[in-house]
RNA sequence: GCGGUAUUGGUGAAGUUUGGUUAACACACCGGAUUGUGGUUCCGGCACGCGUGGGUUCGAGUCCCACAUACCGCCCCA
């Protein structure tokens, strides 16, 4: 016990690895018939391409950034999230260009970081898997989006989905709303929580998400952001409800619902489930939204964007929760068992051999004597167990059993090598 | 960052109340009964050690302190 892993960090061993691979499969196959592609971008990033997208006074910025210097001098953090990278990287390499079609839809998987309290499902290094759509205002990229990550869910087999919906709004619907909310919850300074309190004039908006129940209370009567909306940000957020209605996308409207990150306005989403695996009530597993005037925020022009991102940890928490069945991994079809000396070369042969017409096959590796052999392939479940002794050895045969049914028979070492289906044909 | 609970072999763990010789039991693993055939059974083996470091004591897995990690709640969030 010498060292121990990181705090917050976690090994994925085989046997989890598989079910990590078929969740991103699955997304991979999800985003493809939506024409999303895959982008790749830097673990870490400058200090200022996330402090300056997510906002300064954000937690995400505040607390919980892994920041460093590095031997040059230079302020860079790992990414917490997986937008700001991406739209870096957009622009960066001009992908807002004339030449390049539009909209840009590409997706991202890995790992993410933040320096917090490890939970259940809450790690330092996190994974998530994360989509962007550049260069479209229009509410039908916003929906499909969102159709996508439903599509995502509904193929991981994930259940009892809630869509909540709501708009952010525009520029002046946030400026507006925020002075109707901060006029509306000053005369109830005294009864709010401490940490509203101090959410008050950082962030009033957040104030609307508080757990404390007496907030809970005098949020209740607040003031709603849609009757602040301009006609245009009204216009947008009626336009995507009536396209989730076209596409009979159950959903429900929650005006309290907020963004952690500054980079959001207009339509944002969550995915939840209520499932005690992620802790009382509903939990959110995938969210996202608009965030137009980012990529002008980084360096480029004036253009559009959406995304979602979903945690990968408490997706599989969920999956597993729920009882989903993940696809068994590779069968062992073959063990080629090796009984005394002289038959090493025979069997490794025989191995290699069966693996060349696409057999999943394996052996001892370990010297170990006929019994062990004989338990380990039943252990390994394999279908087929061949051996070769002495016998075979001078008569060049090879022994093939049947573990299901039992049945045996001796055939000519090189009708396995040549075609082993055919030999299984004759037991 | 704050508060709470926990940490004993490869695994699940008993033991901590009442500090006292060999750390229970089970699973897994390895070997044997059966030196070329598995899933059953029986027999045997398997922690110089109780998260780490200090302390109290004649004596600490059991008491005290610090630290580390995990889990739960808060904050926040995927």
């Amino acid at each position: 016990m010498r060292y121990q892993r990181p705090k917050g960090t976690a090994d994925i061993l085989p046997g989890e690895s598989e079910r990590w691979a078929y969740v991103e499969n699955v997304a991979r196959r999800v985003f493809a018939k939506y024409r999303f592609d895959e982008i790749r971008t830097p673990m870490f990033e400058s200090f200022d391409v996330f402090s300056r997208t997510s906002g300064e006074t954000s937690d995400v910025v505040t607390k919980e950034m892994y920041d460093f210097m590095d031997k040059g001098d230079r302020h860079l953090s790992l990414r917490p999230e997986g937008t700001a990278g991406v739209v870096r990287a957009f622009v960066e390499n001009k992908l807002y260009g004339p030449d390049v079609p539009k909209p840009v839809k590409v997706y991202y998987m890995g790992p993410m970081f933040r320096y917090e309290r490890p939970q259940s499902g809450r790690m330092r290094e996190f994974h998530q898997i994360g989509v962007e759509a550049f260069g479209s205002n229009e509410p039908a990229i916003d929906v499909e989006t969102i159709a996508m990550g439903m599509d995502l869910l509904t193929q991981l087999g994930i259940e009892n989905v809630r869509l909540a919906v709501n708009t952010l709004g525009d520029q002046e619907t946030r400026e507006t709303f925020r002075q109707a909310l901060i006029d509306y919850l000053e005369p109830h300074f005294d009864e709010l929580s401490e940490d509203s309190k101090l959410r008050l004039h950082k962030n009033p908006l957040r104030v609307l998400d508080s757990k404390d129940e007496t907030d809970q209370k005098i949020v209740a009567d607040a003031p709603s952001i849609l009757d602040y909306l301009t006609d245009e940000a009204k216009a947008h957020f009626d336009q995507v409800k009536a396209l989730l209605d076209a596409l009979d996308i159950d959903y429900v409207v929650d005006a309290t619902m907020v963004r952690g990150l500054d980079y959001y306005n207009h339509t944002i989403f969550e995915f939840m489930v209520n499932n005690k695996a992620l802790g009382h009530g509903y939990t959110t597993i995938c969210a996202g939204g608009r965030y137009n005037g980012l990529v002008e925020e980084l360096g480029g022009p004036d253009m559009a964007g959406v995304g979602f991102a979903l945690g990968v940890e408490r997706l599989l928490l969920l999956m597993a929760a729920s009882n989903v069945e993940f696809p068994a991994a590779h069968h062992l079809e073959a063990y080629v068992v090796g009984i005394g000396e002289g038959t090493d070369a025979a069997t490794l042969k025989v191995v290699s051999k069966l693996r060349s017409q696409d057999v999943v096959a394996d052996r001892d590796y370990l010297n170990r004597k006929p019994k062990a052999q004989f338990k380990t392939a039943d252990k390994f479940n394999a279908r087929y167990t061949l051996t070769i002794g002495q016998t075979e050895l001078e008569n060049k045969t090879i022994n093939v059993k049947d573990m299901a049914s039992g049945n045996e028979v001796t055939v000519p070492v090189e009708s396995v090598e040549k075609d082993f289906n055919a030999v299984l044909e004759t037991l």
